[in-house]
DNA sequence: TGCCAGGCCGGGT
DNA sequence: ACCCGGCATGGC
């Protein structure tokens, strides 16, 4: 069911539904300090390498990158393509992933002068475009790069983030992204440490109890399961 | 041992 | 405007 989850004596709004989502969830998990990333570059890296990817993995990647001393916009311009596919093997599909590494820092040089920073400067919905269109940056991806390395106030999306909901009968199974997007942005204050704590809630979430066939009995959302259905 | 993970692109309908 | 195959490693 979409937006009205409604029932004839219970008039709640999805704004509703979406903030107690958050409670419960802020309540169980308490404050998750994300995302896990030194710098602001590291994140845009580690968004673009988690791609249908396990964070283990990424993280595995992210290590090499270091050790090479080669994760900063001049170091990924610098290195050959594949050597670099060879460095974040771990982290799958990694000449795909090579790049749309490269193709950013293209972009970051070419618009920004290499600076991470400069990013964040104009209009965030400008940016966004931007990003887009960048190949191998798609929404999630750039809602990411806006929220965790620039701190700007946009929610970002992911499988967990739609299953959670589909679950809880709050979306219809082929919302578009933009639908979802809006339902917390027009429902909840646009805050970015908000987004940041609440989509952080959301992974923690899927991946402890919301997995693709996992029903798990014991979620903290179980108690809100009784949602009045349509 | 299959199935899954913090997507996105390009080609086809 | 959707739908689908491809991309790949590592953990359970």
């Amino acid at each position: 069911m979409t937006g009205n989850p409604r029932s004839n004596d219970e008039h709640h709004t999805i704004g509703f539904y979406l903030q107690q989502i958050y409670n419960v969830l802020n309540g169980y998990f308490g404050e998750l300090h994300w995302w896990p990333a030194d710098t602001p570059f590291e994140v845009i890296v580690g968004a673009i390498l988690t791609q249908n990817t396990a964070w283990r993995n990424v993280a595995t990647a992210i290590e090499k990158l270091k050790e090479a001393e080669i994760l900063t916009p001049e170091g990924l311009s610098r290195v050959e393509i594949d050597t670099l596919a060879a460095l974040i093997r771990p982290s799958g599909y990694y000449h795909v992933k090579a790049r749309r590494l490269k193709a950013f820092i293209r972009y970051l040089h070419a618009e920004h002068n290499g600076s991470v920073e400069n990013l964040f400067h104009g209009d965030i919905w400008q940016t966004r475009e931007k990003l887009l269109h960048i190949n191998g940056i798609g929404e999630e991806t750039a809602d990411s790069i806006l929220l965790y390395a620039g701190g700007q106030p946009v929610f970002v999306v992911d499988a967990y983030t739609r299953r959670i909901l589909e679950r809880h009968n709050l979306i219809k199974e082929k919302a578009g992204y933009g639908e979802i997007q809006s339902l917390f942005m027009t429902s909840m204050p646009q805050n970015a440490a908000l987004y940041n704590q609440y989509h952080a809630l959301l992974v923690n979430t899927g991946k402890m109890f919301c997995m693709k066939k996992k029903f798990c009995g014991v979620c903290p959302l179980s108690e809100l399961t009784a949602y009045p259905l349509p």
